[in-house]
RNA sequence: GCGCUUGUAGCUCAGCCGGAUAGAGCAUCGGCCUUCUAAGCCGAGGGUCGCAGGUUCGAGUCCUGCCAAGCGCGCCA
C-alpha cells in the first residue's frame, strides 16, 4: 500500500514538472508513513513540506497543486491536507477489510517477505566457551540471535545459524586441569583445589564419570602434581602464574594422549549439556564450528601467512604483531606470542577468514556489550584480508542483570554461584524467558528480577498475548458447543460490517504486520514484533469486551469470526518468530 | 586520560533512519463478572525527553559542549 501511494505521489511530482510548477532536476524523496493518529487518516507524507523549498511556494499551495495531479485509485477514499501541509490518504473501506481475505489465504505465510531474495547469511550467536552450562547472561543472546535468525529468514534470507565452540585455549585448558584435580579426588587424594580453577559441582560429576569409566589410569601422587608450583593466591602467590603452573604440570604428568582425554571428557559433556539446553531453550544450529579444529588444519597459518602476503604483519619484541592500527584500530595487536602460541586473536581471524570463503552475503556476530572494543580489529582483520568490513555486522547484547528482589545476584563462572539459564527456564518457564528478553533492545542492560519473575509469574506480559490467542480458540469451542458452523465465504462477503472502532483498530494493526516483520528484521530489532503482539493482544482484548462474537445474526457473526481468526493467525506467526508458544486453552 | 554505549512518567522501557496534542507496562487511585476465560476491560493522576547552545518551516530524534552511569582500553579469552 505504501508503495502504491508513493507512485501516485510521483505521478503527481511529474506532471508539476512538466506544468513547470517544479524544477526539472528535483529528486523527491518521497517517505509515506503509517499515521500515528487514525485522525490523520491511514498514510500520510510530508513531501509539500520538503518539496516547498525547491519550488519556491509555501507548503500548503504546493500540497493542493500535488492533490491536483494525483491519480484516482480504488483503494483510496480521500486525500486531505493538514497542518503545516502534510497529504492524508484515507483508505476505503474495502481496502481496509481485505487483509482479513490476505491473512486467511496466506495462513501461516502471512508477513513473510522475500526482501531477502535469498542471500545468504550466517548468523552466528551465543558461542559461549564450553566451561561450564549455560547462564542468564548467555541467554539473553540465545533469544536475541534466534530471534534475529528467524526474522531474516522470514524476511526471505537464507539463514544459517552457527556456534561457534571455543574448545581451544587457556580456559579451556583451566577447565581440563580442574576435571582432572575433581579426578584426583575421585582416587582418594587429599587436595587443595587452585583459587582459579573451576569450582562448580559439574566439574565434579564429570571427574567422577571420568573416574568410573577409565579407572585410577591418570592418577599421579599429589606430591609429585605440586612439586615446585609457585604458590597461589591464597599462600601469598599469583593465582594465575598457579593455574597455568598446574596446567602444564597436568599436560607433563600425563603426557598428550591421556591429557587430551581428560580435557576431552570435560569438553564433550558440557558441550552436549549446552546443545540440550539450548535445544530445550528453542534454539537450534544448523552448525556447530569447533575452534580447534582451525588450528589442527592449519587455517590460522594460513590466515597468518594471508595477513603477511598483504604486508600486514611485522615482528616486535619476539613477537608478530597485526597492523590494524593502518586499518582504523587504536592499536596493533599480536597474533603470535613471543612464546610461539597463537593468540585467540589470530584464531578468530582464521574463523572470520573462514567465514568469508564459505561464501556468506553478509556475516552476523551476536556479542556481548562489553566485547565492542573487539570490533575495530575483527573489521581491519577482514579489510587486510581483502574483504569489505561492511559485510560482517556486529549485534551486542547488554548482559542481563539479576536481582532476586532488590538483592543484586552475584555471578561469577568460577565460583560456580550463578543462576544457569537451565534455571531461569525451570523457574519461568520457555515462553516467559524468551519473551522476556527480546522485549527489550538488545543493547540496553536488562533487569531481571527472579523473584517477581518466579512468583507472579501471571505479570509477564507473554501471558497477556498468549491468553489473547487462548480465548480466540475458546469462542471458536464455544461455537462448536452451540452447534453453529462457521461459514467462511459468508463473512468474507459481509466484512463490511465490521464498523465498530474497536474492529477498525484491529483491521489496521493486522494490516501492519508484514511491515513490523520487516522493520524488526533489517534493523535486528526483534523487540519491534514483542511490543506489536502486545498492541495487538491489547485491542483483541479491547475488542472482545466491547462486541460479542457469536451473535444470533449469521453474517455479522461469521464476519466478525473471520476477524478474530485472522488475529489468531498474526498472534501465532509472531509468536512462532519469538519461539514461542501459542496454547489453545490456558 | 582516550574510545564506545546510554540518560524519556515513581519503577522498567518504547518512540518506526526530523513531523501533527510525547506512548506502553508495572505501581497508585476509582469503576466493570447471572452473557464468548476478570491471566481481561474502562477511567484518573503522573513529563523542563540529563543540562546548555546550534542546525530549520518543525528536534525526544541531527551537530557541539558539559554533567552522570555502564562497558572497553593485555603477548587473557
Amino acid at each position: 500500500m505504501k508503495r502504491t501511494l508513493e507512485n501516485l505521489l510521483l505521478g503527481a511530482v511529474n506532471a508539476l514538472k512538466l506544468a513547470g510548477e517544479l524544477p526539472d532536476d528535483t529528486d523527491p524523496a518521497i517517505a509515506v508513513e503509517r499515521t500515528r493518529d487514525s485522525q490523520h487518516g491511514d498514510f500520510a507524507t510530508n513531501l509539500a513540506m520538503t518539496l516547498a523549498k525547491a519550488a519556491r511556494t509555501a507548503p500548503r499551495p504546493l500540497a493542493e497543486k500535488l492533490v491536483a495531479c494525483l491519480g484516482q485509485h480504488s483503494a483510496v477514499d480521500r486525500v486531505e491536507i493538514a497542518g503545516p501541509g502534510f497529504i492524508n490518504f484515507y483508505l476505503s473501506a474495502e481496502s481496509r477489510f481485505e487483509v482479513v481475505q490476505a491473512i486467511h489465504a496466506a495462513g501461516h505465510q502471512y508477513g513473510l517477505s522475500r526482501h531477502g531474495n535469498g542471500r545468504r547469511v550466517q548468523v552466528e550467536f551465543v558461542s559461549a566457551n564450553p566451561t561450564g552450562p549455560l547462564h542468564v547472561g548467555h541467554g539473553r543472546g540465545a533469544a536475541y540471535g534466534a530471534a534475529v535468525a528467524n526474522l531474516l529468514q522470514a524476511t526471505g534470507f537464507e539463514v544459517q545459524r552457527e556456534y561457534y565452540v571455543n574448545d581451544a585455549g587457556r580456559q579451556m585448558d583451566i577447565l581440563a586441569t580442574s576435571v582432572w584435580l575433581r579426578y584426583l579426588e575421585e582416587c582418594g587424594a587429599p587436595l587443595v583445589f587452585p583459587a582459579n580453577g573451576y569450582r562448580g559441582d559439574y566439574v565434579r560429576a564429570i571427574a567422577a564419570e571420568l573416574h568410573q569409566r577409565e579407572g585410577e589410569r591418570f592418577f599421579k601422587s599429589p606430591v609429585t602434581v605440586w612439586q615446585d608450583l609457585p604458590p597461589d593466591e591464597p599462600q601469598g602467590g599469583d593465582r594465575e602464574q598457579h593455574i597455568d603452573a598446574l596446567i602444564e604440570r597436568a599436560r607433563t604428568l600425563l603426557g598428550d594422549a591421556d591429557y587430551r582425554i581428560v580435557f576431552d571428557a570435560g569438553l564433550t559433556r558440557i558441550l552436549a549439556d549446552i546443545r540440550t539446553d539450548l535445544s530445550e531453550f528453542g534454539v537450534d544450529y544448523q552448525n556447530w564450528y569447533s575452534e580447534r579444529s582451525l588450528a589442527e588444519g592449519g587455517a590460522v597459518q594460513r590466515a597468518i601467512e594471508t595477513l603477511d602476503k598483504a604486508g600486514y604483519l611485522y615482528t616486535r619484541d619476539g613477537a608478530l604483531w597485526f597492523a590494524s592500527s593502518r586499518l582504523g584500530d587504536e592499536k596493533d595487536r599480536v597474533v603470535v606470542r613471543d612464546n610461539g602460541q597463537t593468540t585467540y586473536f589470530a584464531s578468530d581471524i582464521a574463523y572470520h577468514l573462514d567465514k568469508l570463503e564459505r561464501g556468506f552475503d553478509a556475516l552476523i556476530n551476536v556479542w556481548g556489550a562489553d566485547h565492542h572494543g573487539y570490533i575495530p580489529r575483527v573489521k581491519a582483520a577482514l579489510t587486510a584480508l581483502g574483504a569489505d568490513p561492511e559485510r560482517l555486522q556486529v549485534l551486542l547484547v547488554q548482559f542481563a542483570v539479576l536481582w532476586r528482589g532488590s538483592e543484586k545476584v552475584q555471578m561469577s563462572t568460577r565460583s560456580g554461584e550463578f543462576v544457569t539459564l537451565r534455571q531461569l527456564r525451570n523457574e519461568i518457564g520457555r515462553d516467559a524467558a524468551r519473551f522476556f528478553y527480546v522485549l527489550r533492545k538488545s543493547d540496553q542492560h536488562l533487569d531481571f528480577d527472579l523473584e517477581l519473575a518466579a512468583s507472579n509469574s501471571n505479570e509477564n506480559p507473554v501471558y497477556y498475548i498468549q491468553y489473547a490467542h487462548a480465548r480466540i480458540c475458546s469462542v471458536f469451542r464455544q461455537l462448536d458447543e452451540k452447534g453453529w458452523a462457521r461459514d467462511i465465504p459468508q463473512g468474507m462477503q459481509a466484512l463490511s460490517r465490521l464498523l465498530d472502532p474497536r474492529e477498525s483498530a484491529l483491521l489496521t494493526r493486522l494490516a501492519r504486520y508484514p511491515e513490523v516483520v520487516e522493520t524488526s528484521a533489517l534493523n535486528y530489532e526483534p523487540h519491534h514484533l514483542a511490543h506489536y503482539l502486545r498492541e495487538l493482544a491489547h485491542e483483541f482484548h479491547t475488542c472482545y469486551n466491547a462486541v460479542s462474537f457469536l451473535v444470533d445474526d449469521a453474517e455479522l457473526r461469521n464476519a466478525r469470526l473471520n476477524l478474530i481468526a485472522a488475529v489468531r493467525q498474526v498472534l501465532a506467526n509472531g509468536l512462532s518468530l519469538l519461539d514461542v508458544s501459542a496454547p489453545e486453552a490456558m
